[in-house]
DNA sequence: TCCGTGCGCTAACCTGGATCAGGTTCCTCA
DNA sequence: TGAGGAACCTGATCCAGGTTAGCGCACGGA
């Protein structure tokens, strides 16, 4: 189950059989929960981190009005708060999208892994980087593309992603959110997005139905995207 | 010249003079740089980090089209860009706003630091989660707040920041961005920056002249804003 | 079977901020 | 002293995306 976590890792570093040993030893147990429940509640005293073995878990943050924005999204193989190992409580909820499975593992132990294990505590490290480089791309998408080619990017990031850890194929994936959620990752009003996405249709550039998305034409799909993914960190290098 | 660094580090957590000592080892060298520079190029292969001693930069997101996103501001006290030490190469830019004088950190000490100095490790580690939280409030503002409390929650945001380090004093500070700048933090067009600065100005919330802000109402801004400092993780714990 | 609810979809209208096309002020340098 | 440029400011017009309101369908529960 925690293959897609040490899959991720090993696209970015190398990670030896000792340091897979350290990182199984980090988990404490393993819970399920429910689909559309607050996890993590800003504010909250943290002591232990969520890796996520499957499901969606996604990053949201409230305005007082009851507008909301969704900072990340998660998937399996993605430690959902490792943050909060440093910052000891988040300001911003972590929800579950869908039903889960999380393997739960303590700070004590992480702090062990920064006593003991330099290397892993860089790949850690970077990996929380990585988090921020998404989500910057994510300020460019919402501070400069418009309406259309924001929801191409998030589509072409989430379609490498989860090719990673082979949850998509031929460029077709699950993808659990609504409209509405949609929406609030890409600061848009449900309504836009019905409309935008009727227009990547029409375009022939994706199709969705059922929950699931097919891209027919990634190229367009970049294209239309202005896509890089250079800020996914792709490349296998010491840390 | 460090000690505007320092300062930022105890907000957060205590440092013995033991830490204080291998902080001022960390540097190996340091320059002065001029105003509009684009001191780091995305892309590139880096093995130092820049620890800003005075002035400002910013990280800047280009897209093909030319339109430009900026991402994060620094003052003095920051690290630019210490995730590049775990990432290798940037995916932004990093730009001078003003003349700077940097402290250069070669990545070969930092490795050292994670080696020798877990907890310092861990302090420097919340440093780069504490940027993607300022990131992911940018994030919010971006995407859900108009432009008018979009602008307020920066200058909030920024006089606290300068105010830790001692630069803003009675609510009052530089500040060395152009409108055009501005509009480039904001998601906004220059022109539309110019009439929200005076829609702030003509409420009573803001005086900007001559590159300084002051702001005669802080309670009247922050009510604007929504502003709520907790994502700027100002209390002192063990991390 | 009926009712309630959540989600996707649509149409009509509205508006915040973009765009375009200038103007003004002030500084620098020849 | 005057030409050029950078930054700031202004008004008119436009449009991407928001708002409001309502439809239809699938599904689960009583």
């Amino acid at each position: 189950m925690i293959e897609a976590h040490l899959q991720k890792l090993r696209v970015r570093d190398s990670i030896s059989k000792d340091e897979e040993h350290a990182i199984l030893e980090l988990v404490s147990q393993v819970i399920d929960v429910p689909q559309d429940r607050t996890i993590i509640r800003h504010g909250e005293e943290i002591n232990q981190s969520m890796l996520l073995l499957s499901g969606w878990l996604a990053r949201a943050k409230d305005l007082p009005s009851g507008q909301r924005q969704l900072a990340e999204l998660h998937i399996a193989g993605d430690f959902a708060d490792l943050h909060s190992f440093t910052l000891k409580r988040l300001e911003h909820d972590v929800i579950s999208i869908t039903r889960c499975r999380i393997a739960l593992v303590p700070h004590e132990r992480l702090r062990g892994m920064t006593e003991r294990h330099p290397h892993l505590t860089r790949v850690y490290w970077m990996m929380t980087n990585l988090d921020a480089a998404i989500q910057r791309e994510w300020t460019l998408s919402l501070g400069r593309r418009n309406a259309l080619s924001r929801m191409a990017h998030l589509f072409c990031e989430l379609d490498v992603r989860l090719g990673l850890i082979g949850l998509s194929q031929d460029n077709s994936f699950d993808f659990p959110l609504t409209q509405m959620e949609l929406a609030e990752c890409l600061g848009l009003t449900p309504v836009h997005v019905n409309r935008t996405l009727q227009e990547l249709r029409r375009r022939g550039l994706l199709e969705f139905q059922n929950r699931r998305i097919s891209i027919p034409d990634i190229d367009g799909l970049k294209a239309v995207a202005e896509f890089d993914p250079a800020y996914l960190y792709l490349d296998r290098q010491p840390r």
